[in-house]
DNA sequence: GCGCGCGCTGAGCCGTCTTTGAGGAGGGCG
DNA sequence: CGCCCTCCTCAAAGACGGCTCAGCGCGCGC
């Protein structure tokens, strides 16, 4: 397994001081995020393996982005508050938190139930760099796309849809997941701009464009990335 | 989704006589153990969906019956303790349980740790095998359904209903559950719905349409999932 | 300035899914 | 036996989602 990245939602510098040094020193990548803007954005442009929020933040409601997060990713989200009203709490797992600890709390603590988070988050293939399917080779590494051997020229607005795709192989992959992560948060609704794009992919990748065997559409839900495993 | 049973573990009366009537009335089924030994031993037995264990044990330590339990079962364990040390909290975490909470502790607090509990292992039963029936196979992660191995096509809303029936499998689900979870509770009457879509469904999946084996009616009630273990 | 590649937007067409309606089979009960 | 309630089937409309194409704007290199 690679490195986890945690995503740390905190606008205190003191907080951030104090978990940086001490995530780092419990072999996790330390991500940073000052406001819920940020955090949102942050979630979905380097698709971190856990995000610890504190729910009092400058700029919105803790609780909305518990709430946009889950409406496109799984990723475990640990919350921190100094407010311990039980209403909190309970509206905030309800919300789709994984866990809640109030602060102050322990380092060794933390560890534990970001161990715990972690542990529950299905096992997916996510360190993959080269991936394949009817012709056409992703590698990740170099940034390449061949069909047949031959180089493919991609936009990196194709390219970062074609690798999402591929990450899920087999698995379908929400309309609202692929804007959000390809185009940012504020386009998870924008469903034409990917209509367009997979068009354009389709007609780079695929053999037959208007039977396409490596980006299935699912009818109202998303697209799904055909591997040559199936 | 069928009632959830719980067993609590926990040799204080007291508790037993404030979780017991706190857990029914939020909707779950109540098992109970008052030492390690029966805990085990109701665990396998009963098969519960989750244990509430209480760490101050007469017999054993809780810590060997985290241990045991995680030898060969992915219940989820919630941790109740008055022991607030976190080399406590650390040690449970560590060894598989999934949350721990410090006495006192309100009882929506719990209830929503329940739920929040229950959720991943929802989320980690979908990416085992899932259920099968008769031939059929669904697959809630990759969310393909297939028929004697070949995929079926099903559209959206035949889909939501199939994965809602399934997941109560065994059990009857009433014409208002289903057509609330998959129309909405706009369309809680739209009895005709839900006739049109079962009937497209067994054309689908059953080998003979006319005598549905996987989808049987239960006339005045609703619908049944037999899954292939009855 | 000019051309080009890329991203965004709008319009139109098409196929499928959902909804709706009508008609008929089966079973319980007076 | 005949009525009525529940359920099933079939078919057609309309709505919706999806695809394609054409065009505009912007930034960059020449």
């Amino acid at each position: 397994m690679s490195v986890e990245r945690i995503l740390v939602v905190d606008d205190e510098p003191q907080i951030q001081r104090f978990l940086r040094p001490a995530l780092s020193a419990a072999g996790y990548e330390v991500l940073e995020a000052m406001t819920g803007a940020e955090a949102l954005k942050a979630a979905a442009t380097t698709a971190p393996d856990l995000v610890i929020l504190d729910l009092g933040l400058p700029d919105m409601d803790g609780k909305e982005v518990i709430a946009n997060l889950r409406g496109w990713s799984q990723v475990p989200i640990i919350i921190l508050s100094a407010r311990d009203r039980e209403s909190e709490k309970i509206a905030a797992l309800d919300l789709g938190a994984d866990d809640y600890i109030e602060k102050p709390f322990g380092i060794g603590e933390l560890t534990a139930r970001i161990r715990t988070a972690l542990r529950h988050r299905v096992q997916m293939e996510g360190g993959q760099t080269q991936l394949s399917a009817d012709g056409v080779s992703i590698d990740t590494i170099k940034r390449v796309v061949t069909k047949d051997g031959q180089p493919l020229r991609l936009t990196p607005k194709e390219y970062d849809l074609l690798v999402m795709l591929a990450h899920h192989a087999g698995r379908v992959v929400t309309h609202k997941t692929l804007l959000t992560s390809v185009w940012g948060v504020a386009h998870g609704e924008d469903l034409h701009y990917l209509r367009v794009f997979i068009g354009q992919l389709r007609g780079k990748i695929e053999r037959d464009p208007a039977d396409p065997r490596i980006i299935r559409t699912e009818p109202g839900v998303g697209y799904r990335f055909v591997g040559d495993d199936g």
